[in-house]
DNA sequence: AATGAATGAGATTTCATTCAT
DNA sequence: CATGAATGAAATCTCATTCAT
């Protein structure tokens, strides 16, 4: 019955979660009331505290959760792959997929935790490291087999394709989905991967 | 006098201005109350209400005014130039030049209007279009005279290329200033133009 | 078996009012929470609510409960003796050992009595005068036989001899005992009784 | 002008102070609200807050003030007497007609702050030790000259005697006047004096 | 009888904005 | 023009109490 209890509790966390993403998504963290958010997830306000220490706890914890959801689906798309190569195409791949099936979600982590990360207190978002170090990886062993220059800093590398693949993502958010995702997929895969040059 | 008066009102409005890109950069915006930034700038509550409507005009209009000494910096530095792979890197260069000499700036630009674009009421950030055509200009430019691909989509490469130096300035001014920019500006340069290959 | 389970049910009734002795003695009535109660008990919150009608309820109750054994307690002692004086010294001298005896307790009935026999709807604290006619009881009884002056007004030095004891009582528990309670009580009686006797 | 406006916050805290006085007096400080005493004063919710850190702060503040005021004016009535017989006997007088002339503050004193001073963090009642060493004063300045009993603890009597007087002020409080507060100075006077006295 | 998750009313507090001076 | 005291709407969060299990 504990189990049981357990995953009861799991679930009504959950809801809430799913609920904070909807609003979060559509009025943003600091317009979005906790009121909002319950009435979103079916429960009443007080409830969000049986659950959350307080609304920045709520935001930070749906962070962690989604978050984990994500690295773990990546990390299980890549480990089929050995080509650098084709490890950053799937990752961008992967990547655009996931910001075109759960967009508030997508619209939470673009717009909301960009900015709370500097605001929250005590937040150090170790999760978004470890995202960074998926990127990392593929462009060291990339730079190992010899695909990759070898004098690529994959540190400041690591964020630029980053920043090029979500920048992406972003102004298709931002746009309502004005262009197909994944012809910018491509597009960004290969001009990262061979840069701007006509003559390679 | 009229003149005087009217040059009068544009120092006192660019007073509070200063005063709200310390306090924004510091706190963030929906932490930073009116009468932290009537403070920082030396200046009554309500004064502030004589030379912006609201708050959130504040923010805009801090954006629109700086963005302007922005757009027109960078149309300057890059008209004394004609090779789109000067400008691509002057642009870069300039990018983090005004980075580095502004941090507050800077955060606010990337952290507050990033998310505030999205928030604020009727607030279609026509600026930060004019600056994405910079850098659609050099990539067109580029294409025209046979220096980058022709197949370069340049709706997305412009983001691409956008995405991947403002990455690169946020880690920076996250990680306070852990690494050169300088040299990261030149890594980010000769990647965005040859890209990641090793046999380019 | 219903007188054991009487009995069961008053155990109970017991164990939740010593758990909310505890806790309303270290965090105040009205900062200690019915979950603390709860907990402090070894509980279920919704139990409380099968003892007691609401939380003053169980104010009040713990009041009654714990009053009843105290009075008791002077009734039996103060009865094996005849002499006004004697009897006034004894109740003193009880009166303190009590009080180090369960200082939870005193603490409660000192602060959050006092205070909350004002607020608590409906409530008049009959037991409190119950024990203020044990003192009346002493001055009359040494009235009639002469050792006190006749003209002292039993009602006034009633309450006069249970302010006297009672603070000298609450400044030890606010000291954390520094002074030495036995002695102090000596003292206590012998200036009271010297302005009560009429042989003056 | 600045005095003027000094004066005119002084007046306004003022102001705010009667009201907390009059409605905890009336509903006890937990259950008076801060819009309560908003009402009561006449000003708006959040000024309360541009005179007092919280609601806490709003009652020992309340303390203070009126602390400071009733001190002063029983050294102003001492100053002129030298015997400590008539001092004490001042005392109780100049207390006794303090209560009856602001029942409401004599209620808040009695019964808020009581309580409060144990749970208020950090606020340790140092005008309460200053009017402890009032009475202290005129104990020690009679043994001295030999009206008081040389082997009197001034500590303990201080406390007896504050009790006493307190005690009988509470209980004409609480039964609304009943009986006659000057009358029962004077026995409370004479009862407390007759035991303080040597020559017994 | 006992539980404890859920409720939601209500309290404190903040702060953008106004307006009399 | 400038001020800054005052406003009061609105948000977060707490917790006594209920009720399905």
């Amino acid at each position: 019955m504990a189990a049981l209890k357990e995953s009861q509790k799991q679930k009504r966390r959950a809801q809430i979660i799913e609920g904070a993403v909807k609003v979060f998504a559509r009025k943003g963290f600091y317009h979005a009331t906790v009121k909002d958010v319950a009435r979103e997830a079916g429960v009443a306000d007080g409830t969000i505290y049986l659950y959350f220490k307080n609304k920045d706890d709520l935001l930070i914890s749906l962070f962690e959760c989604k978050m984990e959801d994500i690295l773990s689906h990546f990390r299980t798309r890549l480990a089929e792959l050995s080509d650098p190569l084709d490890k950053l195409r799937v990752f961008i791949e992967v990547y655009f997929e996931l910001i075109e099936n759960d967009i508030e979600l997508s619209d939470v982590f673009q717009v909301e935790l960009r900015q709370s990360s500097k605001f929250l207190k005590d937040y150090h978002n170790e999760k978004f490291q470890e995202y960074l170090e998926i990127i990392e990886g593929i462009i060291t062993a990339g730079k190992e087999i010899g695909f990759f220059r070898a004098d690529l800093d994959a540190n400041i590398t690591k964020i630029l394709v980053f920043g090029a693949i979500d920048e992406v993502a972003r102004q298709w958010i931002l746009s309502n989905g004005k262009y197909s995702l994944q012809q910018a997929g491509q597009s960004v895969a290969y001009t990262l991967i061979h840069g701007l040059l006509s003559t390679s």
